[in-house]
RNA sequence: CGGGGCGUGGCGCAGUCUGGUAGCGCGCACGCUUGGGGUGCGUGAGGUCACCGGUUCAAAUCCGGUCGCCCCGACCA
């Protein structure tokens, strides 16, 4: 691969119109080009990278088990009407009539048509398992694409999809995937974590996410610092606490009502009564399923979990309901909302239970109550885990473990699935009692070119790109500091046919350009192994290894420069 | 969906308030120079100022509309 015949636009300066590192730095290194919002060129370079990454991930597939296979773009709205998905979807399924004006949409992801291929092929329990899976290009019309890579609205994914007669099979295999995922992003060179994760829309019960873990995420994940437990923030589970001082106070004061004029938010109150955030019951009301306002008691200092929420509440929507519908319906304006005499259904975060010296609202305006105390003053109707977990919560798997948390990027995510699809659609085999049962299915996703965008946000430098050596676009660049000068060419042609020869894909910057521009070039588009010649090396009759990552230098006598070079890819491939 | 910003040679920007000759840096082409971290000098090409309409003797600039792109937000009481 040469330079002069490869198309590397590299810019010197940062595009305008990108934010975030990997998304200046794809573009700036001429690997990408916006078309559209969410919509790229993937330039020789970038596909190279694609490519590298797609073959991990085939090879780790095919390894574990599964069969490749593609499925076509656009499929029918009939599927996703059995599905139900037609409705559910939303805008960001993008939706089209063909010719004879009949509905059809671009698949966003694809358990419909695997469901639909399977149901036809499949009839008895001796054809299960398998996991069929594909690497394709999908469109989600997503409300904010950004950051270049990161959230496109046209990606390319990995999607995979395995069915199975029975529950105990479906889980064997979402561990078969579990370590698949782990070799597949082991091999990519990047540091990740498998979090436990919420199922969301794709439905299911048992699901992890693979996060390369970059303080640029947009994902907030919690992990243990003693044992293995790490989850999506949105996902982990808070630990119930004993209450500290809960038995100290023989008899509590009573309920005492307190004027906080203009007062609202915990903040407000806590600093105007000299009080902490965490002796404050926060109640939020919520809109649930039908339109029932729901109030939810926090600690002061907590946030709810919409998750958790309507896990509890039993709804698929939960929103905090407006300012207005609240007066109307508890006669109370928010802000001095209390569980005191509220005319709502309240539920209570587990922490509030036994809560005493407690400060909440008055339920009138402008009043709060102090000496509240939860076992005497009132009875919620259910306690529950309702609370977004923080970095310093305990461990909810082992004893002595606090939470850190850290930012990720999600490139993978694996679900059970179970039979929400097989039974929507009527995907069925028969067992060896000759009854007719629903498919049990799994699915396993990675996000391709996202990938190469984490991979950027966690290995570059202010000069560039580095990339980890297994998906390199190549592994080797060859750097002629005047590849004009005869002797230095002669030495580069060389190494340059040998190295090919040895199957080490090798850039050779054959530009008639000064060495500075090359050098600067070099380190933008992040090549791992970089070997310079120039006459001043070859006065001592070595050519010059450099490692992008930090920079080491090893000189090289010209005989060995070929295999010495095979053996440094070698190693690097490695890491 | 709400709010903000931007749209001027390939890229990054100034010029717009206060209408009149379209400018800078980089890049590009050519020549000389230079040759181990974006070399120096010179010459030159390249722009319907996003689009449509209006005001005016005259519009990148003022007015109206449209489109595109970027960022932030969607109510923690």
């Amino acid at each position: 691969m040469r330079w002069t015949t490869t198309l590397i636009p590299t810019l010197k300066e940062d595009p305008a119109d990108a934010e975030t590192v990997s998304h200046k730095l794809l573009v700036r290194a001429g690997m990408i080009r916006q078309v559209s919002r969410g919509i790229y060129d993937y330039l020789p370079l970038a596909l190279k990278v694609i490519r590298k990454i797609e073959t991990i991930v085939r090879e780790e597939m095919d390894r574990a088990g599964a069969q490749e296979l593609l499925l076509p773009i656009a499929s029918p709205a009939e599927l996703w009407q059995e599905s139900g998905r037609w409705e559910v979807y939303g805008k960001e399924l993008v939706r089209f009539k063909d010719r004879h004006e009949r509905d059809f949409c671009l698949g966003p992801t694809h358990e419909e048509l695997i469901t639909d291929l399977v149901r036809r092929a499949v009839r008895s329990y001796r054809e299960l398992p398998f996991n069929l899976y594909q690497i394709q290009t999908k469109f989600r019309d997503e409300v904010r694409p950004r950051f270049g890579l990161m959230r496109g609205r046209e990606f390319i994914m990995k999607d995979a999809y395995s069915f199975h007669a029975t529950v105990e099979d479906c889980r064997r295999e979402y561990q078969v995937m579990f370590q698949a995922y782990n070799r597949i992003f082991t091999r990519c060179g990047l540091k990740f974590r498998p979090v436990e994760a919420d199922t969301g829309a794709i439905g299911g019960t048992l699901s992890h996410e693979f996060q390369v873990l970059a303080d640029s995420g947009e994902d907030a994940i919690v992990s243990c610092n003693s044992c293995e437990y790490a989850a999506n923030a949105l996902k982990a589970e808070v630990k119930p606490q004993r209450l500290s001082g809960r038995n100290l106070t023989e008899s509590a004061p009573p309920v005492e009502k307190v004027s906080t004029p203009g007062k609202k938010s915990v903040a407000e109150v806590a600093e105007f009564l000299g009080l902490a955030p965490d002796r404050f019951i926060k109640t939020l009301v919520y809109k649930a399923g039908e339109g029932e306002l729901v109030a939810v008691l926090v600690r002061g200092d907590h946030e709810i979990n919409d998750l958790k929420l309507k896990t509890v509440l039993g709804c698929e929507n939960v929103t905090l309901a407006d300012e207005q519908e609240i007066e109307r319906k508890a006669g109370v304006p928010p802000g001095y909302i209390g569980p005191i005499g509220l005319r709502l259904r309240a539920v209570a975060d587990q922490a509030i239970q036994g809560m005493r010296g407690a400060v909440t609202g008055a339920n009138e305006a402008n009043a709060h109550l102090v000496e509240v105390d939860q076992e005497r003053d009132f009875t919620p109707s259910a306690f529950a885990d309702l609370r977004l977990a923080t970095a310093g919560d305990p461990c909810p798997r082992c004893d002595h473990g606090a939470l850190e948390s850290h930012r990720g990027i999600e490139v993978g995510q694996i679900f059970y699935l179970g039979k929400k699809y097989s039974e929507a659609m009527g995907a069925t085999y028969l067992d060896a009692e000759g009854r007719e049962r629903p498919i049990e299915m799994g699915c396993y996703g990675i996000g391709i070119s996202r990938l190469a965008a984490a991979a950027i946000e966690q290995n570059h430098d202010g000069n560039g790109i580095i990339w980890p050596f297994s998906i390199a676009p190549v592994p080797v660049l060859l750097l002629p500091i005047n590849y004009k000068e005869e002797k230095s060419r002669d030495v580069i042609d060389r190494l340059y046919a040998e190295l090919s020869s040895r199957g080490i894909a090798v850039l050779l910057d054959d530009r008639d350009e000064r060495p500075g521009v090359k050098f600067k070039d070099a380190d933008l588009i992040g090549i791992p192994l970089r070997v310079t010649v120039g006459a001043k090396g070859l006065e001592r009759g070595c050519v010059e290894a450099r490692w992008r990552r930090d920079g080491r230098t090893e000189d090289i006598p010209v005989a060995e420069a070929a295999s010495r070079i095979e053996s440094l890819v070698r190693e690097g491939m490695k890491l």
